[in-house]
RNA sequence: GGUCCUAUCGUCUAGAGGCCCAGGACGUGGCCCUCUCAAGGCUAAAACCCGGGUUCGAAUCCCGGUAGGACCGCCA
């Protein structure tokens, strides 16, 4: 059932469990629940008051709102100490870094430090059949072209196999988990009967109240709350409950006794001591048999924030079908790391109709609070659009180191090239990546200019001719080679021929590069240099001759 | 099939019961500027999923549909 949450806005939060924090000590913030329940379709029981996070959400706040920064800061004031804010990213080393963990990376590492906390790498590979040394790396390699430091880590969870098994074991003694005998053929029969006939393919418990103990090899399973059920406040969701009946008995120690993912979650992120547990939303699912574990171990629950999806253009889950999903593959195609930042945080996240932020500017204004909890499509042409400003604004001498490894595909060595700069102060306005200005820029460093034959047709003819013959004069006088002088040189013939612009820009510029697109005409030669510019002219001008 | 999540222009979003015959941005069309191409400026087309309810008043709150997505492993 649900209810019109807004109407009982006399919620507040008072402490159920736990020590971090004594009740009735909650600040009135104006940015409270209102927003939080409106967007949210904040769901509650029946019941009046219900557990949350440890918390208790009850209907008796005089002053009529509920400090939302409560629950986003969980574990924030005890007794006036502040407690640091523990984020972590926490993937899986089977592939390459996408988007969509960069995006998760991403809302963890800002949210840490909007809030001074620390941001934690921690790589789930207990699956040591999936995961490898390159995947690492390439992990690795993303978050730093990306800016994402970590404060603690990398942690590897094949290291701490010990504090899983002690966990268990933890469980096994105190009667909350039991050796399941089952053999994995066995329950997949099981699982396929039950599919088939339409049950829920659900674990039977069979093994649960057994009391020998066969020479065997066994898993150990969570003993499931039969019933009632398990609910959270999900900082971007907003309350959300799960019936326990629902929920098998999950297995946390496999056969062979390696741990499995829900148990090693729990207990990482409780003995790292993670605050808030942010990440994308096809984890929802596993957050009450997280929760039930938690509870079983005894550890305070942390804050959870669950990130709604990045899709692809057919709004199916994003992948390679849609493009480019690897990080690093923005980064080969000319992409800057602050523009995917931008986008990424934009995508999911805004501040009113702000689109562009700096780093800064994201730590900042960063808050759960205006994250969407609806997926959103990856849309490439914006990314795209935000990368040219970063392009243009950012000094030539920054962009010269990134550029050389675009233009050495090409096999141009400018390394040590005086031009270089100059060349980029002309280029970077009109172009949106470093791959495309790599591509802008090549004609600069051909060694012969090649024609595009219908620019040549229309422009290299012979009645231009004489006016390049005045300009090579002119140019080959100057010693000062700037874009000044070259535009008074320029300026004198097109007045002595009663000319316009465009009637000499034309021809030159193919006679410069070959086609009819290109910086602007002064600049560009100033860039190019005198003694090639003049070179080009001749060249042209012999091809006019004969044509 | 079960569970959970979600729903405003094609896309990202603003929106906190009246400031909304819905604002911004990307993209698209037009015009201006102009030595080409971009950029820039101006401008146009373009959305509240549907049905009930609450209310003097609903994009907004409630209920029900519908649609999309995610998850249902001894994967993570």
């Amino acid at each position: 059932m649900r209810h019109n949450t807004r109407r009982h806005s006399d919620i507040r939060l008072q402490k159920t469990r736990g020590q971090r924090g004594p009740s009735g000590q909650i600040r009135h913030v104006r940015r409270g629940v209102r927003r939080f329940f409106a967007g949210r379709r904040i769901r509650r029981g029946d019941d009046k008051v219900k557990a949350v996070n440890g918390y208790r959400l009850s209907h008796s706040f005089p002053s009529g709102a509920w400090e939302r920064e409560m629950i986003t800061h969980h574990g924030f004031s005890q007794g006036g100490f502040a407690l640091t804010v523990r984020t972590r990213f926490a993937p899986s080393p089977t592939g390459y870094l996408h988007v969509g963990g960069a995006r998760t990376a991403l809302f963890n590492w800002l949210f840490a430090k909007r809030h001074k906390g620390k941001f934690i790498l921690r790589i789930e590979d207990t699956d040591a059949a999936r995961s490898t040394e390159e995947s690492i790396q390439a992990i690795l390699d993303g978050m730093e072209w990306l800016g994402l430091t970590w404060d603690e880590g990398p942690f590897f969870q094949s290291k701490m196999f010990d504090a899983y098994r002690a966990h268990a074991k933890k469980l096994l003694d105190a009667g909350l988990a039991y050796r399941c005998y089952c053999a994995p053929e066995e329950l997949e029969a099981r699982r396929e009967a039950a599919l088939k006939e339409g049950r829920p393919p659900k674990y039977d418990g069979r093994c649960r109240a057994r009391t020998d103990a066969p020479d065997k090899p066994y898993a150990v399973r969570f003993k499931t709350p039969g019933g009632g059920a398990t609910s959270f406040a999900d900082v971007i969701k907003g309350h959300i409950s799960f019936e326990n009946s629902a929920m098998e008995d999950l297995v946390i120690l496999r056969s062979d006794s390696t741990p499995t993912y829900n148990f090693c979650v729990v207990v990482d992120d409780a003995t790292m001591g993670i605050t808030h547990v942010v990440r994308g939303d096809d984890h929802i699912n596993n957050t009450p048999k997280q929760i039930l574990i938690y509870r079983a171990l005894g550890y305070e629950l942390p804050v959870f924030a669950h990130l709604p999806m990045i899709l692809g253009s057919d709004k199916t889950r994003l992948s390679k079908r849609h493009g480019a999903t690897s990080v690093m593959a923005y980064k080969e195609m000319g992409y800057l790391p602050h523009s995917l930042v931008n986008y990424l945080a934009r995508l999911g996240w805004s501040h009113g109709d702000q689109e562009i932020f700096s780093i800064e500017e994201l730590v900042e204004k960063f808050s759960f609070e205006n994250v969407g909890a609806s997926s959103g499509v990856f849309n490439p042409e914006k990314l795209l659009w935000l990368n040219h400003p970063d392009i243009k604004e950012m000094r030539e001498e920054a962009i010269a180191p990134l550029l050389l490894p675009f233009l050495k595909e090409k096999g141009i060595d400018a390394g040590g090239d005086a031009r270089l700069l100059a060349i980029i102060k002309t280029l970077k306005e009109r172009a949106k990546t470093l791959r495309e200005l790599s591509d802008a820029a090549e004609f600069y460093f051909a060694g012969k200019v090649s024609y595009d034959p219908k620019a040549a047709e229309k422009f290299l003819t012979k009645e231009a001719l004489p006016l390049f013959e005045g300009l090579i004069a002119g140019l080959s006088g100057l010693s000062e080679f700037t874009e000044a002088k070259v535009e008074e040189v320029f300026n004198a013939i097109l007045n002595a021929n009663g000319l316009k612009l465009g009637k000499l820009a034309q021809p030159v510029r193919v006679a410069l590069t070959g086609g009819t697109v290109s910086p602007g005409i002064f600049e560009m030669i100033a860039a190019m240099g005198k003694e090639r510019a003049v070179a080009r002219l001749h060249d042209a001008a012999a091809y006019m001759k004969k044509g």
